[in-house]
RNA sequence: UGCCCGAUGGUGUAACGGUAGCACAACAGACUCUGAAUCUGUUUGUCAUGGUUCAAAUCCAUGUCGGGCAGCCA
């Protein structure tokens, strides 16, 4: 077990029932390498629900010396694209990085499970690129698909044991032998078919000599079973599709609970840790390894509860619905879900880590509190992000007794959590903008922001007075006249009078204009989708475009970099900016009581 | 009405037969050239009923409530 440096900090996770199991069978010895894997179907982008099974498999890699494979669970050609496997693994890519990324396992492109001697019997694995192997390769994920051929052998096993067969039962006929949860099935007319003649049919069904849903190829197990997952479940359906990995290759496609368990064991995992649903699929997943007489040491599934966030939904089938119907600009659309629109939203990877990693892994379903997410996004920026000073709602000011044209440069603290992110320089003139939120005419008590004949300071600047509200002809206030202490810049005589308010500011004539995307939640209720139609739910306001004056050093504004404007918010830049055209998405604001306050109003 | 799983403050989690703790949230205060951050303090909990035990959140039994399972989806 590796022990993890001070920085890492909260990305070590504490111990939860399944990493119990881990360092148990470390201490026993019982595998030579602890072998985890992350499973998606690339039919959809990642969310934040995929966050929390790439934190727990990655962390138990990262924790106990061992690897993680990054892997498509692709055995249905109906519902899976390329475009997916892309997105899957870039968003991986950025989850793990600088965490895990060394854990992260990968194999050359093009590769297959090699067949191999295990203790004299022979054997089929496909182990991740490493060291040399990876340096120079080009790499890739591994693919369920890629192990169709190995196994259709097991399959071939499988009936050669008696264990199963060729089943010509129709799809309304084979529901109806199931039974019901508590009635149990009828065998299929087909199950005593033989061994050869059921070889010959599965040989014929790989041919493509039959149309799709004419057979299947059915373990044989126990119609009987209390589970339904072992009432003599399909192994194999015939579904004449291209297939995005695999192309025209195949007609017949494993079902899940024969390939994945299968995939694990040809990858060598250890934990193949899945989500609750799958509980009652363990014993099936038991049933197929122990029946093959595998040489190598099995596979275990180990299920805990999945993530489910509030005010939001993470079912891949009505994220999808949001994207095709437009209610959403797309998969990366700053209000998803996704881990692509939390990292276009401004959110970093470290955040989101100590997020999925502080809600804990156990076997209660629970709905959590975005609040906490909030909390582990405020955390992580309040330490890194560059602090900025920019006006999102602008209301003139003029400082009556500044000379006009005259500039002054004024220091600014790049970000007071870190000494090492230095200073800058912030022009100030006579004409100004400041935030409308910050001067009210009529202010209610313990307001200590700008009021008609009230002082505030200006962040890094001049205590200054409101003499005058100047306004239109419809009573809009357009414009205050204000006197400035011109003792009191930052380190001057009067700089240490006590002012209760201070206020930030951008001088007019150096702003610059940028848009402002202001994000709220995306659903008006903390579970959408817990009853009838989840897109009445939809929150009208959840996108609020503004225009804003920026301070000028924002110019420069790097994509990678995180911005806090002050008093404001945490903010990135969108890929949408262009030369001239500066875009930023509000990440998250800034905690606020007074307007917590006001609320409660 | 079958099988499987679960239940600890408002929320999420810890305690592995021996002081119910932590985080978020909420509330109160201190500090503040960000009403942020930081700091201090406060409120709120073992689903129920029996049993085992010197001792039960923990073990056992029964019940209650919640979830999963009847795709040729994963």
């Amino acid at each position: 077990m590796s022990t993890p440096s001070p920085e890492q900090g909260a990305a070590t996770a504490p111990s939860d029932f399944i990493r119990d199991i881990v360092a148990e069978h470390v201490a026993q010895g019982r595998y030579p390498r602890i072998h985890t894997r992350f499973p998606p179907e690339p039919n959809g982008y990642l969310h934040i629900g995929h966050a929390k099974s790439i934190c727990l498999n990655f962390g138990i890699a990262r924790e106990f010396g061992g690897v993680c494979n990054l892997r498509m669970d692709d055995t249905n050609p109906a519902k899976e694209e390329a475009e997916y496997v892309d997105s899957i693994l870039a968003d991986v890519r950025w989850l793990v990085r600088d965490w895990a990324d060394d854990r992260l396992g990968l194999k050359p492109a093009g590769a297959t499970p090699k067949a191999i001697d295990s203790q004299g019997q022979p054997d089929f694995y496909l182990g991740p690129a490493a060291g040399a192997d990876a340096a120079g390769a080009k790499l890739e994920p591994f693919y369920a698909s890629d192990y169709f051929e190995q196994i259709y052998t097991y399959a071939v096993a499988l009936i050669e044991k008696g264990k199963a067969y060729v089943c010509d039962l129709s799809p309304e006929d084979t529901e109806a032998y199931r039974g019901a949860p508590d009635r149990p099935g009828r065998d299929s007319p087909f199950r005593a078919r033989t061994a050869a003649e059921s070889l010959d049919l599965l040989q014929r069904m790989k041919a493509g000599e039959f149309p799709d849903s004419a057979r299947t190829l059915r373990a044989r197990i126990d119609m009987a079973s209390p589970n339904i997952w072992l009432r003599d479940p399909i192994l194999y359906r015939i579904r004449h599709a291209e297939h995005h990995h695999t192309g025209q290759q195949w007609c017949i496609y494993p079902m899940y609970d024969f390939a994945h368990c299968l995939s694990d064991y040809l990858e060598g995992i250890t934990h193949s840790i899945c989500t609750l649903e799958f509980e009652v699929h363990r014993p099936l997943y038991d049933w197929i390894l122990e029946n093959l007489n595998l040489p190598r040491p099995l596979p275990h599934q180990y299920e805990f509860a999945k993530l489910i966030p509030g005010y939001t939904i993470v079912s891949k089938r009505k994220l999808i619905q949001l994207v095709n119907e437009k209610a959403v600009t797309g998969w990366d659309d700053p209000r998803m879900p996704t881990l692509s629109g939390i990292r276009r939203r401004g959110v970093p990877a470290s955040a989101v880590r100590s997020f999925v990693i502080g809600v804990g892994v156990t076997k209660f379903i629970s709905l959590t509190d975005m609040a906490v997410f909030e909390h582990a996004i405020r955390e992580d920026l309040n330490k890194r992000a560059l602090r900025r000073l920019a006006v999102l709602r602008p209301i003139k000011v003029v400082i009556t007794n500044f000379p006009e044209g005259k500039v002054e440069e004024l220091d600014a603290v790049n970000n007071p959590e870190d000494p090492n992110a230095g200073t800058r320089k912030i022009p100030f003139g006579q004409t100004l903008y400041i935030d409308r939120d910050d001067f009210m005419e009529n202010p209610p008590p313990k307001y200590f922001r700008l009021r008609p004949g009230g002082e505030v300071r200006l962040k890094y600047a001049y205590i200054i007075k409101c003499d005058e509200v100047v306004k239109d002809a419809a009573g809009n206030v357009i414009e205050l006249r204000c006197i400035a202490d011109l003792e009191s810049k930052t380190g001057g005589a009067t700089a240490a009078r006590k002012i209760k308010g201070t206020i930030h500011w951008v001088s007019a004539a150096h702003a610059i204009d940028a848009e402002v995307r202001m994000y709220d939640r995306l659903f008006t209720v903390p579970e959408p989708d817990a009853a009838g139609d989840f897109k009445q739910h939809l929150n009208p306001h959840s996108l609020e475009i503004l225009s804003a004056k920026c301070e000028p050093s924002l110019q420069t504004a790097a994509p990678a970099q995180h911005y806090q404007f002050e008093r404001l918010g945490y903010f990135a830049l969108d890929p949408d900016s262009a030369a001239g055209k500066l875009v930023f998405n509000r990440t998250i604001a800034l905690r606020d009581t007074w307007a917590r306050e006001m609320q409660k109003k």
